[in-house]
DNA sequence: AGCACGCCGACT
DNA sequence: GTCGGCGTGCTC
C-alpha cells in the first residue's frame, strides 16, 4: 500500500505529491484527506494524504512514520476544491490545503540534540546537556553551541531529531465520579462530606472546576479522596464555549412583507430542487436582508442540510451572532477572528463532526467542512474582506460558487451596494436579480447633507468639523440624542512634515511615510513595523517648526473635547478594540446611553443598530478617493451608503452630514441621493472607458527586490513575454513601480494584464512563476494575484 | 524551505 | 596543506 503525499513545505520544487509506504500497522486507518508525519530527507514533516495506490515507479520508498488523524480532516469534495484553488490562484497545492483548516492544526517543529555518547567532548558542553536533555535548539542557540553541536554530530556523539508538535490540542476537563466501594469519612471531614454530598445530588458524576464551585473545597480536598479511593478521576473531552454563560433569547420568524416574500420564493425554489443558481438581493439598509437568510437557512435545515453564511469580518458583531443563536440554538458555529486560535478550533470540530449545522463566519468558513450544503450566503457581497491578501489570494465569493456547483445549492450574494462586478452578471442573468425595494417599516431614508469643506476654510474655519455639523451635534445632545461620528482614517493617518522645509517623516526601510502615535509619543511605519521616536528638529534643516498632518481618531476625540468637555465621547478604532471583547463592551456602552458620540473608523459602518442614533457624520469622505485604485469611487461610494444607513433606523428620523473638499464628485453626490442604480449606470461608463472591471479582467504581477534595477528588469523581462504571448487584444501596463515602490528595503515593481478572454493565460503565468521563483543571489520575488483588490 | 554536497580563497 | 565561504541540487 502507497500513499500520495503533499507535504508541509511551501515551495515551487516540493509543489507535487512524494509517494510513501504504507507501514502495515497503519493500513486500516490511512485514508486519503489524513494527515501523516512522514520523513523528509533528514528531517520529519507533516503531509495530507491525497490518494493511495498499489504501485509506483518510485525506487527507495520510506515508510509513514505515523497517523495524525484517525478520520480525514478533509474530505474528497474539499480535497478536489484544494486542487481547484490552487489553479485558480496559482498557489502550492500545500497552502490550498491549509487554508481550508483552522490555524491550530497547522504542524510545528522543533528541533533537538540528543546526547549519544559523552566520552570527550567538552565540558561545557556536558553541562548544557545536564541542564536540558535533550537539548532544545532554541538553548542551544542561546549558549552559542550549533557550531560545536554540528562538529559532535559529525563524530556520531551527539544526535538531531526533528519532532513534529501538533499546536491543535483538545481541552480536557477533570472529572471525578463517586466510587462504590463504600469508604468511611470521619464526621470532621466536613468538606469531604460536602463533596460526597454534592455528587450524590447530580447523579454521582462532577468536573473539578464545578466542584470547587459548589463546595469551596480545595484540591488538596478532592486529592486526598482520590487517593484514598473514595473519588475515581477521569477526563472529559470539552468545548472551549466562546459564548459562555451567554444565553440567546430565542427569537422566531417575522412575518414576511410581500418584497420580501417575492424575493425569498426563487430562492427556496432552488433550494427544494437542489439546483445552482447565484442570486444578488440588493435592498437598502433595512430592507430584511437578514430576515431572508434567516427563513432561507430554515428551509434548508428542515430538508436536513447544512448552511454556511459569509459576513465581513467586522461586521461580525454580537448583535448579528445573537440573531442566528437565537434563531438556530445549538446548530450554530461561528468563525471569527476574534476567537483564539483553540476556539477556532473547537467550532470547527463541531463542523467537522456533524454537530451543527450552520456556520456563521469571516472569510475562511467558506471552507467549513459541511457534507450537505443547502445554501450558502455571503452578506454585504461587496466588502474586499472576502479577498484574502495572501496566497492562496482567493476570493470567497468564488469558493462559494465553485462549492454551490458541487453541492447543487444555491448562494445568496446580499447587499445594498452591491459589487459592480456582481451587479454587472445579475443584468446580464449570470445571477438571478432579486430586488428589495422597501425599508421595513416603510421608513425613510435619512436624510443626506453634504458640506462643502473648501467652503469652511474660505470662511476661516481651519477646524476639521464644520460649523453644520457641530452644530448638529450640539442639536442632537440636548436632545438626548446620540450621534455617530465617522473617520476613515486607513492608509491615511497623522503624518509628520517640516513646515519650512516641506521634508515628511519616511520610514528607513519602506517608501511610505510614518504614522503619528499620540499614546508613544512614536512614529510607526505600517508597513514593516519600523518605529522611533518624534524628532525635536528636521532631521533635514534642522527647523524646530514640525507639523501634524492628518486627522487621526485620537486627534478627533481630543478636539472634540476642547469644543465640548461636557461631551461623552466613545473611541472605537483598532487600538481601542485590539483587546478580547473590548469591541462589544464599548457598543453595549453606547448602547445604555453611556456616551453621546460614538467615534470610529471603518469598523463601526456595519452593524451597528441603535434606535437613539439620529445624526451620522463623516468628517472627511474623500481619503478614499484619491487611492490609486479604479476601485476608489467604488469603495466611498459604498462605505458612504453604509454609513448613512446607521442613522434613524428606527421611529426617529435620522440625519447624515458628509464633508468632504470634493462634493462635485458623481461617487458622493450620488451617496447624497442614494442611488445606486445612477452610480451604477455612471461609474460602469467610467470602466468600461479605462477598460477595467467588470468589461475587462486583470491581474497583476508585483517583483520586488533590494535593487531596483533588478526588480524593474525582470518586470520588464515578464511584460514582453506577456506581449509576445499573450492575443492583441490583451493590454499589458507596466512595468511600473508599485504605488508603494519599496516596503522592507526591497524595491516593487509590478506589471498589470488586462484582458477579456485569454484562455492560455493561467498556464501562462504558471510557467512566468516557475522560471523566475527559482532560489539564489539575485533571486526577485514573484507575486501573482489574478483579480486582485488590492493595487499596492 | 532546509540541508548536504562540493568546489575555490585565507589561514595554521 | 586545511577550514570554511556559499552556489547547486535533492528531498518519496
Amino acid at each position: 500500500m502507497i500513499a500520495s503525499v503533499i507535504v508541509d513545505v511551501p515551495a515551487k520544487q516540493i509543489d507535487r505529491t512524494f509517494d510513501y509506504l504504507v507501514p502495515e500497522n497503519l493500513q486500516a486507518v490511512v485514508r486519503k484527506g489524513i494527515r501523516v508525519i512522514v520523513p523528509f530527507g533528514p528531517r520529519k514533516i507533516q503531509g495530507f494524504i491525497l490518494s493511495i495506490k498499489d504501485e509506483t515507479a518510485v525506487k527507495n520508498l520510506k515508510p509513514i512514520e505515523e497517523v495524525v488523524d484517525i478520520e480525514p480532516v478533509l474530505n474528497d469534495e474539499l480535497l478536489s476544491l484544494s486542487e481547484w484553488l490552487t489553479e485558480q490562484t496559482l498557489c502550492y497545492r500545500i497552502s490550498a490545503l491549509q487554508v481550508m483548516l483552522p490555524a491550530a492544526m497547522k504542524a510545528k517543529y522543533n528541533k533537538y540534540f540528543h546526547l549519544l555518547d559523552s566520552h570527550g567532548i567538552p565540558v561545557e558542553m556536558k553541562r548544557l546537556f545536564e541542564k536540558e536533555s535533550p537539548l532544545t535548539w532554541k538553548t542551544a542557540d542561546a549558549h552559542h553551541a550549533l557550531k560545536d553541536l554540528q562538529e559532535l554530530i559529525r563524530h556520531r556523539k551527539v544526535e538531531m531529531r526533528y519532532v513534529v508538535k501538533q499546536s491543535a490540542n483538545v481541552k480536557k476537563v477533570r472529572i471525578v465520579e463517586l466510587s462504590n466501594e463504600n469508604i468511611e469519612v470521619s464526621g470532621n471531614a466536613k468538606k469531604q462530606l460536602m463533596i460526597i454530598e454534592e455528587l450524590k445530588k447530580s447523579g454521582g458524576k462532577l468536573s473539578v472546576p464545578v466542584l470547587k464551585e459548589l463546595t469551596d473545597a480545595t484540591s488538596a480536598v478532592i486529592k486526598t479522596m482520590i487517593d484514598k479511593g473514595i473519588l475515581i478521576e477521569s477526563y472529559d473531552e470539552q468545548y472551549r464555549d466562546p459564548f459562555n454563560q451567554r444565553t440567546f433569547d430565542k427569537t422566531e420568524h417575522f412575518k414576511l412583507t410581500d418584497d420580501q416574500q417575492k424575493a425569498i420564493m426563487p430562492i427556496l425554489e432552488k433550494v427544494n430542487s437542489f439546483e445552482q443558481q447565484t442570486f444578488l438581493l440588493h435592498g437598502v439598509t433595512g430592507s430584511g436582508k437578514t430576515e431572508i437568510y434567516l427563513q432561507t437557512i430554515d428551509q434548508v435545515l428542515k430538508q436536513d442540510r447544512q448552511a454556511i453564511m459569509l459576513v465581513p469580518e467586522i461586521s461580525l458583531t454580537p448583535q448579528m451572532v445573537q440573531r442566528f443563536k437565537g434563531r438556530f440554538g445549538d446548530q450554530v458555529a461561528v468563525m471569527h477572528s476574534g476567537l483564539s486560535v483553540g476556539e477556532k478550533y473547537d467550532e470547527w470540530r463541531k463542523i467537522h463532526r456533524g454537530e451543527v449545522n450552520v456556520v456563521v463566519g469571516a472569510r475562511s468558513a467558506i471552507f467549513a467542512p459541511f457534507k450537505r450544503l443547502g445554501v450558502i450566503i455571503i452578506d454585504e457581497e461587496h466588502e474586499m474582506s472576502y479577498k484574502q491578501e495572501d496566497s492562496p489570494r482567493y476570493h470567497a465569493r468564488d469558493v462559494a460558487i465553485e462549492r454551490s456547483n458541487r453541492h447543487g445549492c444555491p448562494v445568496i450574494l446580499g447587499s445594498a451596494t452591491p459589487s459592480l462586478e456582481s451587479f454587472a452578471r445579475a443584468k446580464k442573468g449570470n445571477y438571478h436579480l432579486l430586488e428589495l425595494e422597501y425599508r421595513m417599516n416603510n421608513q425613510d431614508m435619512p436624510e443626506v447633507k453634504v458640506v462643502d469643506m473648501r467652503e469652511e476654510l474660505r470662511e476661516g474655519n481651519r477646524s476639521m468639523f464644520s460649523r453644520d455639523l457641530l452644530e448638529e451635534v450640539a442639536k442632537r445632545i440636548e436632545k438626548k440624542e446620540q450621534v455617530v461620528l465617522f473617520l476613515n482614517r486607513r492608509g491615511y493617518s497623522s503624518f509628520i512634515m517640516c513646515r519650512d522645509c516641506g521634508t515628511v517623516m519616511q520610514c528607513p526601510h519602506c517608501e511610505v511615510s510614518l504614522t503619528y502615535h499620540r499614546s508613544k509619543e512614536s512614529m510607526k511605519c505600517h508597513y514593516c513595523g519600523h518605529e522611533e521616536y518624534v524628532p525635536n528638529e528636521c532631521p533635514e534643516c534642522t527647523s524646530e517648526h514640525i507639523r501634524y498632518f492628518g486627522t487621526g481618531t485620537q486627534k478627533v476625540e481630543e478636539e472634540l473635547f476642547k469644543l465640548m468637555p461636557h461631551v461623552r465621547t466613545i473611541r472605537m478604532d483598532v487600538d481601542t478594540t485590539s483587546k478580547k471583547g473590548s469591541h462589544e463592551k464599548l457598543l453595549n456602552a453606547f448602547g445604555r446611553g453611556e456616551a453621546d458620540i460614538l467615534l470610529g473608523t471603518q469598523m463601526i459602518a456595519k452593524g451597528l443598530d441603535f434606535p437613539n442614533i439620529t445624526l451620522v457624520g463623516v468628517l472627511s469622505a474623500d481619503t478614499m478617493l484619491h487611492l490609486p485604485d479604479f476601485r476608489a469611487s467604488e469603495k466611498t461610494f459604498q462605505l458612504l451608503t453604509q454609513v448613512s444607513g446607521r442613522a434613524g433606523r428606527h421611529e426617529k428620523t435620522g440625519e447624515v452630514i458628509i464633508q468632504t473638499y470634493t462634493p462635485e464628485h458623481f461617487s458622493i453626490e450620488l451617496a447624497k441621493s442614494q442611488h445606486y442604480e445612477w452610480f451604477y449606470q455612471k461609474e460602469m461608463m467610467m470602466r468600461k472607458t479605462a477598460q477595467y472591471p467588470p468589461f475587462y479582467y486583470i491581474s497583476l504581477i508585483t517583483i520586488s527586490h533590494e535593487n531596483v534595477n533588478k526588480a524593474a528588469g525582470v518586470c520588464s523581462e515578464i511584460a514582453d513575454i506577456l506581449k509576445a504571448k499573450l492575443t492583441d487584444q490583451s493590454i499589458i501596463l507596466g512595468p511600473v513601480a508599485s504605488p508603494i515602490a519599496r516596503i522592507q528595503d526591497k524595491y516593487r515593481y509590478q506589471c498589470m494584464i488586462k484582458y477579456k478572454q485569454e484562455p492560455e493565460l493561467k498556464s501562462l503565468l504558471k510557467k512566468i512563476l516557475d522560471q523566475y521563483s527559482h532560489t539564489g543571489k539575485d533571486a526577485v520575488s514573484i507575486n501573482i494575484d489574478v483579480q486582485p483588490y488590492m493595487m499596492m
